[in-house]
DNA sequence: CCAAAAGTGTTCATCGTACACCCATGT
DNA sequence: ACATGGGTGTACGATGAACACTTTTGG
């Protein structure tokens, strides 16, 4: 054993921290995608990513990795998997602990993401990936598909106020089927975690559409008392 | 940049499999720990773990250190969550990836399990674990909770052949509530996903109780057709 | 013959689903 | 006035929950 630690007969990796972007434009759901801008495959279209720094924990890491690339901090990011076979990366033994970011899609930073070359893409419509990105998405994509159908992150991808017809949209573009708008509504406001406003959006129609609010605090005191959200 | 690879500038970390066996011994849900047998903190209570080897996936790492701890192999093997706290471990930076198994607990090898100073422990009596190691068990129970809800993965925790009562037990044991056994068993059987064999199960009662096999081919052509397993 | 666990059916409330028309307003 | 999307209620079937007695058999 060395000096220096207990662990020196093990080899240690590189440890990547990948982003999954999502982001929702009211019609299609979208993911973020960069043209990478270092090498290996420099140039080529790549989920967000970067190296663990000595002094972060993993979860710190991806932050500051979607932060350094879109502008966005406090955002909904959680783990997704760990991607680990031997050469999913050419250059080195790189472990990948990957991150599924829901974002509202206008507050992000528009120049810091142009100047990072990055560009959103339907999520029908990836183009090939460096490494196993593509199995990266795909899985993200799943977890993003059972989730939303248990737990409220729709609303993360959605402005604070936000009609009934916009969430509607929002689960038939995730889910890729459709809902009946009466039941739809039935099951949304019966949950009792939506406050209708005053106000109404008229930008969707003549005849407008009245704004409602995630009541998060609501939602929590619910979940304590054995309420699950289910679409 | 080195003449190695472009990533030299990264600092590596070392990468732990740590995996959260879990057992079921007809009445309570069980996990096996084992004294630790190196540095530091030998001696201590810890999960089954060990380090990324060089030419394996994470994912072969995890079924090694498996069959290594408890002689099993073909064991039910889920990726957990990523531990990445700066911290969390006291002598260098690790990163540790964990893994949830389901293991019959009739079918381990007491010998090896024994030679590791390896023991059973009721899930509600789990007594200091090293670094984050009671964190991460808690984290894993949740999700056993979660998942054995929506997906058919009790059944490796049972025999082969089981009753109905056992699995009941089981599902008890895990989720810590009762079921009233008619709805549960008409529930159950309501799926289609059990088939009665002939043989009884004298064992537990004097009238014994038949044994049933789960159709893990049938779930899977009626998964695809759309259907989902929910208790 | 009795203790102990296995096995069985019905009722009721709740929830999901299917379905068609009126409303408000900008042009 | 009309086109466009927003908003509403009801009826039916399916599903989950509550509940008590009979059966088998080893001792």
């Amino acid at each position: 054993m060395s000096a220096k630690n207990h662990y020196t007969n093990y080899t240690p990796v590189y440890l990547a921290l990948d982003c999954i972007v999502f982001g929702f434009d009211n019609e299609k759901l979208k993911l973020l995608l960069i043209k990478r801008n270092f090498k290996p495959f420099k140039g080529s279209w790549s989920l967000m990513g970067g190296f663990l720094e000595p002094k972060e924990s993993i979860d710190e890491s991806a932050r500051r990795i979607l932060l350094s690339l879109t502008g966005l901090s406090d955002v909904f990011l959680e783990q997704l998997q760990v991607f680990g076979a031997v050469n999913r990366d050419t250059e080195a033994r790189v472990v990948s602990s990957t991150y599924y970011a829901l974002i509202k899609i206008n507050d992000y930073d528009h120049d810091i993401v142009k100047a990072n070359g990055a560009a959103w893409h339907e999520v029908g419509k990836i183009p090939q990936l460096i490494f196993d990105h593509n199995e990266i998405v795909e899985t993200a994509l799943n977890k993003l598909r059972r989730k939303c159908r248990t737990q409220p992150i729709g609303f993360e991808l959605l402005p604070e106020k936000f009609t009934i017809p916009q969430l509607q949209n929002l689960y038939e573009a995730i889910l890729d089927k459709t809902f009946d708008k009466r039941n739809f509504r039935k099951k949304l406001l019966s949950m009792n975690l939506l406050d209708k406003l005053e106000e109404k959006d008229r930008a969707g129609s003549k005849k407008g559409a009245f704004y409602y609010q995630f009541n998060r605090e609501r939602y929590e005191v619910l979940s304590l008392q054995g309420f699950n959200f289910e679409l």
